[in-house]
DNA sequence: TTTAGATAGTGTAAAAAATACACTAAGATA
DNA sequence: TATCTTAGTGTATTTTTTACACTATCTAAA
Protein backbone atom coordinates (compact mmCIF):
# COMPACT_ATOMS: atom_id res chain seq x y z
CA UNK A 1 0.00 0.00 0.00
CA UNK A 2 2.33 2.57 1.09
CA UNK A 3 4.83 1.29 -1.87
CA UNK A 4 2.09 1.83 -4.31
CA UNK A 5 1.43 5.22 -3.12
CA UNK A 6 5.41 5.79 -3.47
CA UNK A 7 5.04 4.94 -6.67
CA UNK A 8 2.44 7.20 -7.53
CA UNK A 9 3.76 10.38 -5.85
CA UNK A 10 7.18 9.16 -7.60
CA UNK A 11 5.45 9.15 -11.08
CA UNK A 12 3.77 12.84 -10.49
CA UNK A 13 7.09 13.77 -9.73
CA UNK A 14 8.38 12.21 -12.95
CA UNK A 15 5.46 13.62 -15.04
CA UNK A 16 6.33 16.77 -13.26
CA UNK A 17 9.74 16.91 -15.01
CA UNK A 18 8.47 15.94 -18.83
CA UNK A 19 7.65 19.32 -19.82
CA UNK A 20 11.24 21.02 -21.15
CA UNK A 21 11.86 21.09 -24.73
CA UNK A 22 14.82 20.35 -26.63
CA UNK A 23 16.02 22.52 -29.25
CA UNK A 24 19.39 22.51 -31.12
CA UNK A 25 21.49 25.20 -32.52
CA UNK A 26 23.76 25.08 -35.55
CA UNK A 27 26.86 27.37 -35.77
CA UNK A 28 27.22 26.95 -39.37
CA UNK A 29 30.63 27.97 -39.94
CA UNK A 30 31.85 28.91 -43.82
CA UNK A 31 34.80 30.63 -45.05
CA UNK A 32 34.41 33.31 -48.21
CA UNK A 33 36.07 36.00 -49.30
CA UNK A 34 39.49 34.85 -46.76
CA UNK A 35 37.28 35.04 -43.79
CA UNK A 36 35.22 32.98 -41.32
CA UNK A 37 31.88 33.54 -41.20
CA UNK A 38 28.59 32.13 -39.88
CA UNK A 39 25.20 31.98 -41.39
CA UNK A 40 22.76 33.56 -39.41
CA UNK A 41 19.12 35.08 -39.20
CA UNK A 42 17.39 38.01 -38.27
CA UNK A 43 15.31 37.13 -34.74
CA UNK A 44 11.76 37.15 -34.82
CA UNK A 45 11.44 37.16 -31.65
CA UNK A 46 10.94 39.62 -28.57
CA UNK A 47 12.97 40.75 -26.91
CA UNK A 48 15.78 39.84 -29.34
CA UNK A 49 13.96 41.51 -32.38
CA UNK A 50 16.29 41.97 -35.31
CA UNK A 51 19.20 40.73 -33.57
CA UNK A 52 21.58 37.77 -35.31
CA UNK A 53 20.54 34.71 -34.39
CA UNK A 54 21.92 30.59 -34.73
CA UNK A 55 19.75 28.37 -37.53
CA UNK A 56 17.87 26.21 -34.71
CA UNK A 57 14.49 24.43 -33.81
CA UNK A 58 12.83 22.09 -31.41
CA UNK A 59 13.57 18.42 -31.17
CA UNK A 60 11.16 16.01 -32.77
CA UNK A 61 9.92 13.63 -30.72
CA UNK A 62 10.56 10.84 -33.45
CA UNK A 63 14.52 12.87 -34.02
CA UNK A 64 17.66 12.05 -32.28
CA UNK A 65 19.96 15.19 -31.81
CA UNK A 66 22.10 14.26 -34.86
CA UNK A 67 19.15 13.68 -36.76
CA UNK A 68 17.77 16.70 -35.46
CA UNK A 69 21.02 18.87 -36.44
CA UNK A 70 21.45 17.41 -40.16
CA UNK A 71 17.70 18.15 -40.58
CA UNK A 72 17.47 21.88 -39.36
CA UNK A 73 20.62 22.08 -41.87
CA UNK A 74 18.88 20.79 -45.27
CA UNK A 75 15.50 22.63 -43.99
CA UNK A 76 17.16 26.05 -43.69
CA UNK A 77 19.70 25.81 -46.21
CA UNK A 78 18.91 23.06 -48.56
CA UNK A 79 22.44 21.28 -47.76
CA UNK A 80 22.99 17.45 -47.15
CA UNK A 81 26.40 15.89 -46.54
CA UNK A 82 26.94 18.46 -43.99
CA UNK A 83 30.05 17.91 -41.59
CA UNK A 84 28.62 18.39 -37.75
CA UNK A 85 29.74 17.56 -34.29
CA UNK A 86 28.14 18.63 -31.18
CA UNK A 87 29.78 21.32 -29.26
CA UNK A 88 27.77 20.74 -26.17
CA UNK A 89 24.57 21.44 -24.10
CA UNK A 90 22.70 24.94 -22.93
CA UNK A 91 20.32 24.76 -20.39
CA UNK A 92 20.29 28.21 -18.72
CA UNK A 93 16.74 28.63 -16.95
CA UNK A 94 16.23 32.06 -18.17
CA UNK A 95 17.40 31.65 -21.80
CA UNK A 96 14.71 31.12 -24.03
CA UNK A 97 11.67 33.85 -23.59
CA UNK A 98 9.02 30.57 -24.43
CA UNK A 99 9.98 28.48 -21.55
CA UNK A 100 12.12 25.65 -20.41
CA UNK A 101 14.17 25.28 -23.82
CA UNK A 102 17.57 23.31 -23.58
CA UNK A 103 19.51 23.82 -26.64
CA UNK A 104 21.96 21.60 -28.00
CA UNK A 105 24.72 22.85 -29.94
CA UNK A 106 26.49 21.67 -33.13
CA UNK A 107 28.57 23.00 -35.55
CA UNK A 108 28.92 22.38 -39.37
CA UNK A 109 31.11 23.16 -41.61
CA UNK A 110 30.38 23.97 -45.42
CA UNK A 111 31.58 24.78 -48.64
CA UNK A 112 30.65 28.50 -49.25
CA UNK A 113 31.22 28.01 -53.30
CA UNK A 114 28.81 24.92 -53.34
CA UNK A 115 26.16 26.06 -50.89
CA UNK A 116 25.99 29.59 -52.57
CA UNK A 117 24.86 28.03 -56.24
CA UNK A 118 21.68 27.02 -54.92
CA UNK A 119 21.15 30.73 -53.78
CA UNK A 120 19.49 29.43 -50.95
CA UNK A 121 20.67 31.91 -48.83
CA UNK A 122 18.14 34.47 -50.44
CA UNK A 123 15.74 31.93 -50.06
CA UNK A 124 15.93 31.14 -46.77
CA UNK A 125 16.89 34.71 -45.59
CA UNK A 126 19.68 33.30 -44.32
CA UNK A 127 22.82 35.44 -44.01
CA UNK A 128 26.33 35.28 -43.63
CA UNK A 129 28.19 37.37 -41.37
CA UNK A 130 31.65 37.79 -40.51
CA UNK A 131 32.70 36.17 -37.22
CA UNK A 132 33.94 39.60 -35.71
CA UNK A 133 30.75 41.59 -36.56
CA UNK A 134 28.95 39.66 -34.54
CA UNK A 135 28.96 41.29 -31.08
CA UNK A 136 25.43 40.97 -29.80
CA UNK A 137 23.02 38.13 -30.66
CA UNK A 138 19.67 36.83 -29.87
CA UNK A 139 19.28 34.18 -26.62
CA UNK A 140 22.81 32.83 -25.67
CA UNK A 141 23.69 32.48 -29.56
CA UNK A 142 26.70 34.45 -28.35
CA UNK A 143 27.85 32.24 -25.86
CA UNK A 144 27.31 29.52 -28.48
CA UNK A 145 29.10 30.96 -30.85
CA UNK A 146 31.96 31.48 -28.49
CA UNK A 147 32.24 27.96 -27.48
CA UNK A 148 31.73 27.16 -30.92
CA UNK A 149 34.80 29.03 -32.32
CA UNK A 150 36.82 27.61 -29.40
CA UNK A 151 36.17 23.59 -30.26
CA UNK A 152 36.30 24.39 -33.77
CA UNK A 153 40.25 26.14 -33.05
CA UNK A 154 41.22 22.87 -31.23
CA UNK A 155 39.91 20.68 -34.13
CA UNK A 156 41.30 22.86 -37.03
CA UNK A 157 45.00 21.95 -35.44
CA UNK A 158 44.15 18.24 -34.71
CA UNK A 159 42.44 17.32 -37.78
CA UNK A 160 42.18 18.47 -41.32
CA UNK A 161 38.57 19.87 -41.01
CA UNK A 162 39.82 22.69 -43.04
CA UNK A 163 38.70 20.54 -46.22
CA UNK A 164 35.05 20.56 -45.37
CA UNK A 165 35.14 24.29 -45.83
CA UNK A 166 37.66 24.73 -48.76
CA UNK A 167 36.54 24.20 -52.51
CA UNK A 168 37.65 21.30 -54.29
CA UNK A 169 40.55 23.06 -55.59
CA UNK A 170 42.44 25.67 -53.12
CA UNK A 171 45.99 27.21 -53.13
CA UNK A 172 48.23 26.93 -50.16
CA UNK A 173 47.91 30.97 -49.64
CA UNK A 174 44.05 30.22 -49.31
CA UNK A 175 44.53 27.63 -46.62
CA UNK A 176 46.70 29.32 -45.08
CA UNK A 177 44.37 32.56 -44.76
CA UNK A 178 41.94 30.14 -43.50
CA UNK A 179 44.24 29.47 -40.56
CA UNK A 180 45.03 32.79 -39.61
CA UNK A 181 40.94 33.78 -39.97
CA UNK A 182 39.88 30.78 -38.04
CA UNK A 183 42.69 30.67 -35.45
CA UNK A 184 42.91 34.73 -35.64
CA UNK A 185 46.83 35.12 -35.51
CA UNK A 186 49.16 35.11 -38.27
CA UNK A 187 51.11 31.86 -39.08
CA UNK A 188 54.76 31.88 -40.98
CA UNK A 189 54.56 31.27 -44.13
CA UNK A 190 57.50 28.82 -44.82
CA UNK A 191 56.69 26.91 -41.28
CA UNK A 192 53.03 26.64 -42.06
CA UNK A 193 53.90 24.81 -45.74
CA UNK A 194 56.48 22.53 -44.26
CA UNK A 195 54.03 21.64 -41.62
CA UNK A 196 51.03 21.30 -43.80
CA UNK A 197 53.45 19.07 -47.06
CA UNK A 198 54.36 16.73 -43.96
CA UNK A 199 50.91 15.79 -43.32
CA UNK A 200 50.73 14.34 -46.99
CA UNK A 201 47.03 15.11 -47.62
CA UNK A 202 47.35 17.21 -50.05
CA UNK A 203 47.88 16.72 -54.09
CA UNK A 204 48.75 19.23 -56.73
CA UNK A 205 45.97 19.03 -59.65
CA UNK A 206 47.97 20.67 -61.79
CA UNK A 207 46.07 23.88 -62.47
CA UNK A 208 47.10 27.09 -61.96
CA UNK A 209 44.58 30.25 -60.08
CA UNK A 210 43.43 32.11 -63.16
CA UNK A 211 42.00 35.86 -63.08
CA UNK A 212 44.34 37.35 -60.55
CA UNK A 213 46.76 40.25 -61.57
CA UNK A 214 49.40 38.55 -59.97
CA UNK A 215 51.39 35.20 -60.30
CA UNK A 216 48.71 32.85 -59.78
CA UNK A 217 49.15 30.39 -57.06
CA UNK A 218 49.17 26.46 -58.17
CA UNK A 219 46.01 24.30 -56.96
CA UNK A 220 45.69 21.24 -54.62
CA UNK A 221 43.14 18.86 -53.73
CA UNK A 222 42.49 16.87 -50.83
CA UNK A 223 44.42 13.51 -51.31
CA UNK A 224 41.43 11.02 -50.91
CA UNK A 225 43.63 8.17 -50.50
CA UNK A 226 45.69 9.49 -47.42
CA UNK A 227 42.87 10.73 -46.25
CA UNK A 228 41.02 7.43 -45.93
CA UNK A 229 44.44 6.22 -44.80
CA UNK A 230 44.70 8.73 -41.90
CA UNK A 231 41.38 10.24 -41.04
CA UNK A 232 38.56 7.96 -42.31
CA UNK A 233 36.06 8.88 -39.30
CA UNK A 234 35.83 12.45 -40.88
CA UNK A 235 34.02 10.86 -43.72
CA UNK A 236 31.09 9.81 -41.97
CA UNK A 237 28.16 11.80 -43.57
CA UNK A 238 27.22 13.71 -41.65
CA UNK A 239 30.27 13.45 -39.03
CA UNK A 240 29.43 12.89 -35.36
CA UNK A 241 32.19 12.19 -32.89
CA UNK B 1 -7.17 35.59 -39.01
CA UNK B 2 -5.00 33.20 -41.43
CA UNK B 3 -1.96 34.95 -38.85
CA UNK B 4 -3.79 34.29 -35.86
CA UNK B 5 -4.85 30.43 -36.77
CA UNK B 6 -1.55 29.69 -37.74
CA UNK B 7 0.02 31.46 -34.27
CA UNK B 8 -1.93 29.03 -32.71
CA UNK B 9 -1.07 26.17 -34.75
CA UNK B 10 2.64 27.05 -34.34
CA UNK B 11 1.69 27.38 -30.49
CA UNK B 12 0.28 23.83 -30.62
CA UNK B 13 3.07 22.53 -32.33
CA UNK B 14 5.48 24.08 -29.48
CA UNK B 15 3.76 22.26 -26.78
CA UNK B 16 3.87 19.06 -28.33
CA UNK B 17 7.60 19.89 -28.16
CA UNK B 18 7.34 20.41 -24.38
CA UNK B 19 7.19 16.92 -23.31
CA UNK B 20 10.54 15.57 -22.95
CA UNK B 21 12.85 15.75 -19.67
CA UNK B 22 16.37 16.40 -19.28
CA UNK B 23 18.17 14.42 -17.04
CA UNK B 24 21.83 14.59 -16.08
CA UNK B 25 24.64 11.85 -15.31
CA UNK B 26 27.42 11.82 -14.16
CA UNK B 27 30.41 10.27 -14.66
CA UNK B 28 32.40 10.39 -11.02
CA UNK B 29 35.78 9.83 -11.48
CA UNK B 30 38.30 8.11 -8.56
CA UNK B 31 41.25 7.01 -8.06
CA UNK B 32 41.95 4.41 -5.61
CA UNK B 33 44.51 1.50 -4.77
CA UNK B 34 46.32 2.37 -8.00
CA UNK B 35 43.47 2.49 -10.11
CA UNK B 36 40.70 4.79 -12.12
CA UNK B 37 37.88 4.24 -11.00
CA UNK B 38 33.74 5.12 -11.86
CA UNK B 39 31.22 5.41 -8.65
CA UNK B 40 28.07 3.34 -9.82
CA UNK B 41 24.85 2.09 -8.71
CA UNK B 42 23.19 -1.20 -9.76
CA UNK B 43 20.13 -0.24 -11.68
CA UNK B 44 17.02 -1.20 -9.94
CA UNK B 45 14.87 -0.20 -13.59
CA UNK B 46 14.00 -2.88 -16.09
CA UNK B 47 15.35 -4.08 -18.00
CA UNK B 48 18.11 -2.85 -16.88
CA UNK B 49 17.59 -4.32 -13.42
CA UNK B 50 21.05 -4.95 -11.73
CA UNK B 51 23.39 -3.78 -13.86
CA UNK B 52 25.93 -0.80 -13.12
CA UNK B 53 24.54 2.72 -13.98
CA UNK B 54 25.86 6.17 -13.28
CA UNK B 55 24.69 8.65 -10.87
CA UNK B 56 21.90 11.05 -12.37
CA UNK B 57 18.83 12.07 -12.15
CA UNK B 58 16.19 14.14 -14.05
CA UNK B 59 16.24 18.35 -14.04
CA UNK B 60 13.90 20.60 -12.34
CA UNK B 61 12.49 23.09 -13.29
CA UNK B 62 14.18 25.82 -11.20
CA UNK B 63 17.79 24.67 -11.96
CA UNK B 64 19.95 25.23 -14.83
CA UNK B 65 22.54 22.02 -15.86
CA UNK B 66 25.29 22.57 -13.92
CA UNK B 67 23.36 23.40 -11.03
CA UNK B 68 21.81 19.84 -11.44
CA UNK B 69 25.34 17.81 -11.65
CA UNK B 70 26.18 19.86 -8.57
CA UNK B 71 23.10 18.97 -7.02
CA UNK B 72 23.21 15.23 -7.97
CA UNK B 73 27.04 15.03 -6.94
CA UNK B 74 25.69 16.52 -3.42
CA UNK B 75 22.35 14.50 -2.81
CA UNK B 76 24.46 11.19 -3.84
CA UNK B 77 27.40 11.07 -2.33
CA UNK B 78 27.31 14.42 -0.03
CA UNK B 79 30.35 16.15 -1.59
CA UNK B 80 30.76 19.34 -2.40
CA UNK B 81 33.14 21.74 -3.78
CA UNK B 82 33.65 18.98 -7.01
CA UNK B 83 35.54 19.32 -10.07
CA UNK B 84 32.80 19.51 -12.85
CA UNK B 85 32.32 19.50 -16.56
CA UNK B 86 30.04 18.68 -19.10
CA UNK B 87 30.74 15.70 -21.75
CA UNK B 88 28.12 16.59 -24.10
CA UNK B 89 24.32 15.58 -24.44
CA UNK B 90 22.90 12.24 -25.46
CA UNK B 91 19.56 12.22 -26.85
CA UNK B 92 18.85 8.82 -28.61
CA UNK B 93 15.14 7.95 -28.78
CA UNK B 94 15.00 4.71 -27.28
CA UNK B 95 17.92 5.43 -24.44
CA UNK B 96 15.47 5.69 -21.50
CA UNK B 97 12.48 3.26 -20.82
CA UNK B 98 10.36 5.79 -19.17
CA UNK B 99 10.14 8.20 -22.60
CA UNK B 100 12.11 11.06 -24.43
CA UNK B 101 15.09 11.78 -21.75
CA UNK B 102 17.66 14.00 -23.42
CA UNK B 103 20.93 13.76 -20.60
CA UNK B 104 23.48 15.66 -20.11
CA UNK B 105 26.62 14.12 -19.29
CA UNK B 106 29.18 15.52 -16.69
CA UNK B 107 32.33 14.20 -15.62
CA UNK B 108 33.44 14.38 -11.89
CA UNK B 109 36.66 14.23 -10.50
CA UNK B 110 36.66 13.25 -6.52
CA UNK B 111 39.78 12.49 -4.14
CA UNK B 112 38.50 9.18 -2.46
CA UNK B 113 40.13 9.33 0.29
CA UNK B 114 38.29 12.51 1.86
CA UNK B 115 34.97 10.81 0.37
CA UNK B 116 35.89 8.11 2.07
CA UNK B 117 36.09 9.55 5.47
CA UNK B 118 32.63 9.79 5.29
CA UNK B 119 30.86 6.72 5.02
CA UNK B 120 29.41 7.87 1.77
CA UNK B 121 29.89 5.34 -0.53
CA UNK B 122 27.75 2.41 1.87
CA UNK B 123 25.32 5.07 2.88
CA UNK B 124 24.33 5.58 -0.82
CA UNK B 125 24.91 2.47 -1.89
CA UNK B 126 26.96 3.24 -4.27
CA UNK B 127 29.86 1.35 -5.38
CA UNK B 128 33.42 1.82 -7.06
CA UNK B 129 34.21 -0.04 -9.77
CA UNK B 130 37.34 -0.44 -11.62
CA UNK B 131 36.93 0.93 -15.35
CA UNK B 132 37.94 -1.84 -17.00
CA UNK B 133 35.31 -4.22 -14.79
CA UNK B 134 32.21 -1.98 -16.50
CA UNK B 135 31.83 -4.17 -19.29
CA UNK B 136 27.76 -4.06 -19.42
CA UNK B 137 26.06 -0.95 -18.01
CA UNK B 138 22.52 0.16 -17.49
CA UNK B 139 20.79 2.75 -20.35
CA UNK B 140 23.45 4.28 -22.90
CA UNK B 141 25.79 4.78 -20.05
CA UNK B 142 28.90 2.50 -21.38
CA UNK B 143 28.52 5.02 -24.14
CA UNK B 144 28.05 7.86 -21.84
CA UNK B 145 31.66 6.37 -19.47
CA UNK B 146 33.15 6.26 -23.32
CA UNK B 147 33.05 9.28 -24.00
CA UNK B 148 33.81 10.77 -20.61
CA UNK B 149 37.12 8.72 -20.21
CA UNK B 150 37.88 10.06 -23.92
CA UNK B 151 37.58 13.56 -22.48
CA UNK B 152 39.30 13.16 -19.20
CA UNK B 153 42.22 11.41 -21.16
CA UNK B 154 42.35 14.60 -23.34
CA UNK B 155 42.02 16.89 -20.19
CA UNK B 156 44.83 15.06 -17.88
CA UNK B 157 47.04 15.52 -20.70
CA UNK B 158 46.37 19.12 -21.31
CA UNK B 159 45.61 20.85 -17.73
CA UNK B 160 47.15 19.48 -13.75
CA UNK B 161 43.55 17.59 -13.14
CA UNK B 162 45.24 14.95 -11.20
CA UNK B 163 45.43 17.35 -7.91
CA UNK B 164 41.43 17.11 -8.20
CA UNK B 165 42.08 12.98 -7.84
CA UNK B 166 45.10 12.80 -5.61
CA UNK B 167 45.23 13.68 -1.62
CA UNK B 168 46.99 16.20 -0.30
CA UNK B 169 50.31 14.79 -0.61
CA UNK B 170 51.17 12.10 -3.08
CA UNK B 171 54.43 10.91 -4.63
CA UNK B 172 55.84 10.92 -7.63
CA UNK B 173 55.05 7.49 -8.48
CA UNK B 174 51.29 7.65 -7.17
CA UNK B 175 51.16 10.48 -10.02
CA UNK B 176 52.54 8.65 -12.24
CA UNK B 177 50.57 5.39 -11.51
CA UNK B 178 47.53 8.19 -12.01
CA UNK B 179 48.56 8.86 -15.32
CA UNK B 180 49.29 5.19 -16.27
CA UNK B 181 45.69 4.36 -15.18
CA UNK B 182 43.81 7.14 -16.99
CA UNK B 183 45.86 6.87 -20.09
CA UNK B 184 46.53 3.16 -20.13
CA UNK B 185 49.58 2.89 -20.85
CA UNK B 186 52.95 3.02 -19.26
CA UNK B 187 55.26 6.10 -19.39
CA UNK B 188 58.68 6.61 -18.65
CA UNK B 189 59.95 7.23 -15.53
CA UNK B 190 62.58 10.00 -16.19
CA UNK B 191 60.57 11.75 -18.66
CA UNK B 192 57.39 11.94 -16.82
CA UNK B 193 59.60 13.73 -14.00
CA UNK B 194 61.10 15.77 -16.15
CA UNK B 195 57.95 16.93 -17.70
CA UNK B 196 56.04 17.46 -14.36
CA UNK B 197 58.99 18.98 -12.62
CA UNK B 198 59.36 21.68 -15.86
CA UNK B 199 55.43 22.49 -14.93
CA UNK B 200 56.65 23.72 -11.06
CA UNK B 201 53.46 22.97 -10.38
CA UNK B 202 54.19 20.35 -7.48
CA UNK B 203 56.58 21.47 -4.45
CA UNK B 204 57.75 19.29 -1.87
CA UNK B 205 56.42 18.82 1.80
CA UNK B 206 59.67 17.34 3.39
CA UNK B 207 57.96 14.10 4.38
CA UNK B 208 57.96 10.56 3.13
CA UNK B 209 55.86 7.42 2.96
CA UNK B 210 55.25 5.45 5.64
CA UNK B 211 54.32 2.09 6.12
CA UNK B 212 56.11 0.70 3.05
CA UNK B 213 58.39 -2.15 2.71
CA UNK B 214 60.59 -0.55 0.82
CA UNK B 215 62.47 2.88 0.08
CA UNK B 216 59.96 5.40 0.66
CA UNK B 217 58.98 7.94 -1.72
CA UNK B 218 59.49 11.35 -1.07
CA UNK B 219 55.87 13.61 -0.28
CA UNK B 220 54.46 16.32 -2.64
CA UNK B 221 51.81 18.86 -2.93
CA UNK B 222 50.14 20.95 -5.36
CA UNK B 223 51.92 24.61 -5.13
CA UNK B 224 49.28 27.04 -4.58
CA UNK B 225 51.23 30.09 -5.90
CA UNK B 226 51.82 28.40 -9.19
CA UNK B 227 48.29 26.94 -9.78
CA UNK B 228 46.86 30.71 -9.24
CA UNK B 229 49.05 31.83 -11.67
CA UNK B 230 48.64 29.38 -14.31
CA UNK B 231 45.49 27.49 -13.74
CA UNK B 232 43.42 29.90 -12.03
CA UNK B 233 40.59 28.37 -14.18
CA UNK B 234 40.38 25.24 -12.39
CA UNK B 235 39.80 26.63 -8.90
CA UNK B 236 35.96 27.50 -9.89
CA UNK B 237 34.51 25.75 -7.66
CA UNK B 238 32.43 23.75 -8.64
CA UNK B 239 34.67 23.76 -11.81
CA UNK B 240 32.50 24.04 -15.59
CA UNK B 241 34.58 24.48 -18.51
C1' DT C 1 74.60 -7.60 11.11
C1' DT C 2 74.48 -9.01 6.69
C1' DT C 3 71.98 -9.94 2.74
C1' DA C 4 68.16 -10.04 -0.33
C1' DG C 5 64.17 -7.86 -2.03
C1' DA C 6 61.59 -3.96 -3.51
C1' DT C 7 60.89 0.44 -5.10
C1' DA C 8 62.81 5.46 -5.37
C1' DG C 9 65.52 8.43 -7.61
C1' DT C 10 68.74 10.33 -11.08
C1' DG C 11 71.24 12.32 -16.32
C1' DT C 12 72.61 12.29 -20.98
C1' DA C 13 72.53 11.74 -25.85
C1' DA C 14 69.82 11.48 -30.08
C1' DA C 15 65.82 12.46 -32.75
C1' DA C 16 61.98 15.14 -33.84
C1' DA C 17 59.36 19.25 -33.88
C1' DA C 18 58.87 24.16 -33.66
C1' DT C 19 60.57 28.57 -34.61
C1' DA C 20 62.84 32.51 -36.80
C1' DC C 21 64.05 34.52 -40.80
C1' DA C 22 64.82 36.92 -46.45
C1' DC C 23 65.28 36.38 -50.95
C1' DT C 24 64.01 34.87 -55.86
C1' DA C 25 60.18 33.58 -59.23
C1' DA C 26 56.15 34.28 -61.97
C1' DG C 27 52.63 36.51 -63.83
C1' DA C 28 49.77 41.04 -64.57
C1' DT C 29 49.82 45.73 -65.85
C1' DA C 30 51.31 50.23 -67.05
C1' DT D 1 60.81 46.70 -70.29
C1' DA D 2 60.06 48.16 -65.80
C1' DT D 3 57.15 47.89 -61.86
C1' DC D 4 53.82 45.85 -58.92
C1' DT D 5 51.98 42.04 -56.44
C1' DT D 6 51.83 37.79 -54.56
C1' DA D 7 53.91 32.79 -54.87
C1' DG D 8 57.29 29.92 -53.59
C1' DT D 9 61.54 28.15 -51.39
C1' DG D 10 65.77 26.39 -47.31
C1' DT D 11 68.62 26.65 -43.38
C1' DA D 12 70.13 27.30 -38.74
C1' DT D 13 68.61 27.45 -33.83
C1' DT D 14 65.94 26.24 -30.09
C1' DT D 15 62.76 23.41 -27.81
C1' DT D 16 60.57 19.20 -27.01
C1' DT D 17 60.35 14.36 -27.04
C1' DT D 18 62.24 10.02 -26.71
C1' DA D 19 65.22 6.18 -25.37
C1' DC D 20 67.75 4.15 -22.03
C1' DA D 21 70.47 1.79 -16.98
C1' DC D 22 72.35 2.30 -12.88
C1' DT D 23 72.71 3.71 -7.79
C1' DA D 24 70.19 4.82 -3.32
C1' DT D 25 67.19 3.83 0.49
C1' DC D 26 64.36 1.40 3.20
C1' DT D 27 62.21 -3.21 4.99
C1' DA D 28 62.49 -7.79 6.24
C1' DA D 29 64.39 -12.14 6.60
C1' DA D 30 68.34 -15.07 7.31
Amino acid sequence: MEKAENINLHMREIEDHFKAAISVDCVIFGYDESELKVLTLDCNMDPYLGLPSLLGDLVKNDENLDEAATRILYQRTGITDVFLEQVKAFGELDRHPMGRVVTIAYYALIKVDEYGQNGMESKHNAKWRTIGSLKEMAFDHKKILNASLHLLRKRLIEYPLWMKLLPEHFSLPELQNLFEAVLAKPLDKRNFRKKISKLGIIKEVGKKQEDVPHRPAKLYAVNEKKLREDYSFLLKNPFVS
